[in-house]
DNA sequence: AGCACA
């Protein structure tokens, strides 16, 4: 069994603190201009191939965006995601992936139910801790003490498929698919015109495809967001917006 | 950079 409250007298938990084995994944450098929801679709379809995911954590909050928890049913999933998914490049950035520091309150619960509220009381003590160290190293020092962190980058993992449309790094030009043929540029225009920042349409008639440019990638995600799966043409057919390759 | 679960 866990030792009452010792794992945090120093300040740090960890999974040695636990019975229960870690079973979630904690994702670092994400793309952080991705909306959450779309984040979260984007890694479940990623991380799925690992085993079953009970839940995703991801916020929006200066201290959590670009992070996410994956939290699985068992540890295998997690060391095989750790071992094939840290680098791979989604949005056009290489994730870090690593084991959790400590696992989910969803496993805890599932595994040692007993421990639930202990897990809890270590939290809210540590987050304590946390921050009254904080406070402290911000009036003895002053703001001038950096730490410098290697920010080793590690490859980009090569030989898997290509980058998935959906998960092209934002940048201002929308690449527009299922395009029907009674469509026509100005038709496009017309809908693109009433964003921000828009510039033009190219329509690649051939290939039921289009380009829509925008003056920057800020204006070029906001009307992603606006105008994705919008239905267009005489059958109403959904529209399929990503951003162009690079 | 940043390890959470309002």
């Amino acid at each position: 069994m866990v030792d009452k409250m010792e794992g945090v007298i120093g300040g740090v938990v960890n999974s040695a603190d636990y019975s229960v084995p870690i079973e979630t994944v904690y994702v670092s450098n994400l793309e952080e201009r991705v909306k959450i929801e779309e984040l979260k679709a984007a890694l479940h379809a990623v991380f799925d191939h690992y085993g079953t995911i009970l839940d995703i954590i991801a916020k929006i909050s200066l201290k959590r965006k670009g992070q996410a928890f994956i939290v699985f049913d068992q540890q295998r999933s997690v060391l095989d995601a750790v071992e094939q998914m840290d680098g791979f490049e989604m949005y056009g950035k290489a994730m870090r992936v690593l084991i959790a520091k400590t696992p989910s309150d969803e496993t805890v619960k599932r595994k040692a139910p007993g421990e639930f509220d202990e897990h809890k009381k270590r939290r809210t003590i540590s987050k304590a801790q946390k921050e009254a160290a904080l406070a402290k190293e911000l009036q003895a020092k002053g703001p001038d003490s950096t730490a410098t962190t290697a920010t080793r980058a590690r490859p980009v993992k090569t030989g898997a498929a290509a980058i998935p449309d959906e998960y092209v790094r934002p940048n201002k030009v929308l690449f527009l698919q299922n395009i029907p043929a009674d469509v026509d540029a100005d038709t496009l225009t017309a809908i693109f015109e009433r964003f921000e920042g828009f510039k033009e349409v190219r329509l690649v008639k051939i290939r039921n495809v289009a380009f829509a440019e925008f003056e920057d990638e800020q204006f070029a995600i906001t009307a992603k967001e606006n105008t994705a799966g919008m239905a267009i043409g005489e059958e109403g057919k959904s529209m399929k917006v990503t951003y162009q390759r690079q």
